[in-house]
Formats: structure tokens, sequence, C-alpha cells
DNA sequence: CTCAAGTCCTGTCAGC
DNA sequence: TGCTGACAGGACTTGA
């Protein structure tokens, strides 16, 4: 279930259950989900029994508990297809679950947290926090000024009060690539996926094949204001569910799937020029925009 | 056979 | 020569 919304709904929706809350024990029901933990089942299991949980943090599409002593986090990446369930403490497994987590909270005793994945992208892993480079918070529901090692080389996020805003028209500016991989570069910003790329590009009327070096400061400046618009607007609706593979913590779907312009709709008329919405080909994915009104500049 | 919400790795090439 | 970064493409996985 990936992008910034969909990942902010479960971090939302996970916080008050797990904050302040202890694990009492973890079953590890298929090791591919802790291909982020190298050190193996055991060691996971061993860290993070007895500990409690601080705080359900978020950076981008990278999501982590802070655990009691400060110095490790839970983490987790939810890859293509992860969720993360609340459940009663003795609920029958779910379809594709990989790992559960038995936890104790002191107002709302005892739940499970089972983490479930058809595809397998995503992950979880216990990893050192570090303390970030620009002594602002680690992530967005982080008060302490740390970021797992994992997560320290991601960028941070558009909807990060400290994202730096210039540095980051100025990496585009710079670049010869497509300002549609450079929407999807999780190092440059992050919380950005194939859906939301599309939608920003559409609103922004910029063609996704546009070199980076061909926008003008004002035009990123634009794109990235489209892009917080868009993921605003996403998260205040539950994010975007086309199937049972994103839902939030209690199994529910997002409604930000009506509310798309572009992403899927390759054929159909666009709703702002009544041209017809094309989709191509694009990093082993699909592209969908308005040849129409999203015109090609400085093209490859 | 095609397609799908992501990340990471590898090889190439340029520049220091 | 070796390091680093930019860049493009592919690997990984399951199921519809």
């Amino acid at each position: 279930m990936p992008e910034l919304p969909e990942v902010e709904v479960v971090r939302a929706g996970l916080a008050p259950a797990v904050t302040g809350a202890r694990i009492n024990a973890v079953d590890v029901l298929d090791e591919r989900a802790l291909t982020r933990h190298p050190l193996g089942a055991a060691d996971f299991v061993g860290r993070l029994e007895g500990r409690e949980v601080r705080a359900a943090a978020r950076r981008g599409k990278f999501l982590w508990l802070p655990l009691a002593g400060g110095d490790e986090a839970l983490v987790a990446h939810l890859g293509m297809s992860g969720q993360m369930l609340l459940r009663e403490s003795d609920a029958v497994r779910e379809r594709h679950e990989r790992i559960r987590l038995h936890i104790e909270h002191p107002q709302h005793g005892r739940l499970a947290v089972a983490f479930a994945d058809q595809r397998t992208f995503g992950s979880l892993a216990v990893d050192a926090l570090l303390t970030t480079p620009d002594a602002a918070p680690g992530g967005f529901g982080a008060d302490l000024l740390l970021v797992p090692s994992q997560v320290a080389h991601i960028a941070r996020d558009a909807l990060d009060p400290t994202f730096d805003e210039r540095a980051f028209i100025a990496a585009v500016r710079r670049r010869s690539s497509a300002i549609k991989r450079i929407l999807l570069d999780q190092t440059l910003i992050s919380g950005i996926g194939n859906i939301y790329a599309d939608e920003a590009l559409w609103a922004a009327r910029i063609h996704p094949e546009t070199h980076g070096a061909a926008l003008s400061v004002h035009a990123v400046r634009r794109l990235l204001g489209e892009v917080r618009h868009v993921l605003e607007k996403a998260l205040a609706e539950g994010g975007t569910s086309f199937d049972a593979q994103y839902v939030n913590v209690n199994g529910q779907a997002g409604y930000f799937a009506h509310s798309l312009n572009a992403y899927g709709r390759g054929g159909e008329p666009c709703p702002r020029c009544g041209g017809e919405l094309r989709r191509e080909a694009f990093m082993n994915r699909s592209s969908h925009y308005c040849p129409r009104c999203q015109r090609r500049r400085g093209a490859r």
C-alpha cells in the first residue's frame, strides 16, 4: 500500500494503539518479511520482546516505532502490498500474514499487530537510530531528532515542514532526467509514487518526460504545490484503494480513487480539456497524462 | 502472456 | 587509479 497518504493513514491508525504498549511476543511466520533485518528471525524477536514502543513515526513511505532505550526502532516498509492490521490478541491469521506482534497497552489491553504482505516487497527490521544531520525531528510523529539508519538516505517528504524547497528546486534544475523520474527519486523528495506523480504532473500541466533542467524555477515551485495539494487531499480521503491491497489498520479502504484525474484513466477524456488521456510505458510501469494539456517541452 | 501503490542493485560514463 | 555521483534499466514476488 504504498505512497505517503496511505502510509500516513496507517501510522495515524497505529499510533494510539502502540504508543506506550509493551511487545510481549513476536511470531515470525515468513522470514522473507525480514529482508531488511539481515541478522535473522531470532535476533529480530530477541530485540523486540519485552520492549516498550514510544511513538509511531513516518518519513515518506517509511514507518518506524521508536523503542524505549532510545537507540533502536522497529522499521517497516510496506512495499507494494504490505498491510499493518490491528486485531484482537487471539484473532485468526490474516491472508499473507508474515509477522505478528503481541502487544499490551496500559489502556487498551492486549492486541495483535499483523504485518500481512501478498508480494513480499515489504519488510520489517529492528534498526539503530541515528541523530538527524539537520537537527530537526526524524519525521512526522517523531518528537526526537533521530532517524533509523535505513531511512537516513531518504529525503524529507513533501509534507515535512522542514523540507528544503530551495535545495529541491535547484536539484531538479540540475538534472537531465525526466521530471517524473525525479519525483520518484526518494533521495530528493520522498513519499511520491506512481499514482501521485502522475496526478501532480497532470495538475501542473507538465509532461512526465520533460527534463528537470528544462523547467523554470516557477514551474518546479508550482509542481511542488500540486504535489502537496494532491497528497493532502488523498490523505483527507483516507488514501487511494483500488482493491484490498491497500487498507487502513482496521482493514478499511480509502476513497481517493474516485478523485483521480489521470492515473488509471488511459483512453478516457481529460477532465480538464476533453482530450484523450494516454497511458505509456515508463520505468517498468506506466505513465498517465494528457498529451493536449501536458505539452512536451525539452523532451528526450 | 500482461499488469500492479516500491526499493535496491548493477554497469556505464564523466569528472575530480 | 580510485572514488563519487548521475543515470538507466532490471531484479525481486504473487496473483488477477
